[in-house]
DNA sequence: ATTTGCAAGTCTGCAAGATAGG
DNA sequence: GCCTATCTTGCAGACTTGCAA
């Protein structure tokens, strides 16, 4: 893409444009003013956050979606701070 | 912007994605698609790279800047593939 | 400025256990 | 009581991090 020397079309530009002004505030550039630490753990909340909503809630589904094991990742979202009791998407019980 | 119907020149394309590619490319969507793992490690190269930049490539300063060790930091930015031996904005040093 | 050795700290997965529902 | 699913804890190996060299 954008391979040889000085000629592209529209619909070249677009396609490249398109990951970035489509793009999601999951981040933001505010991280760049903490440290590596900090903003590693800002990242990882909302990345799982994001995750959790997608899975309606479900750890054991956030688990294989992320890649780790349910039991660290109990862990995690307690560290981290993220309540995984409150989101489930279907509580329909009494 | 961006001309008016079908022909760029490369140049066009560049100043186009410059806003993008220069100050917010730090995470995007596209790292939900992938294990956390995975996503981190993508987030800490960018954060990282970015920094660099902001510190005119010295480690010395990113080091401070991000509040880790240099020593580790250049094990780190090995280990990310960062390479830090190419982007000094002045090497005016004789 | 850059690399390496070492020890403490953190992360991660696996096995096991407690609680709740069918 | 048995089975399944959620959540917690203990442990050991791997990785991270800072300090001294």
């Amino acid at each position: 893409m954008l391979g040889d020397d000085s000629e592209v079309t529209l619909e070249e530009v677009e396609s490249a444009l398109a990951p970035y002004t489509a793009e999601e505030p999951l981040v933001k550039q505010d991280l760049l003013a903490m440290p590596l630490r900090e903003a590693r753990e800002h990242f990882e909340r909302a990345y799982l956050q994001q995750q959790l909503q997608l899975c309606g809630g479900k750890v054991g589904k956030l688990a294989e979606r992320v890649g780790m094991e349910r039991t660290h990742l109990y862990r995690k979202l307690n560290s981290l701070g993220i309540d995984f009791r409150g989101l489930g998407g279907d509580e329909t019980e009494g």
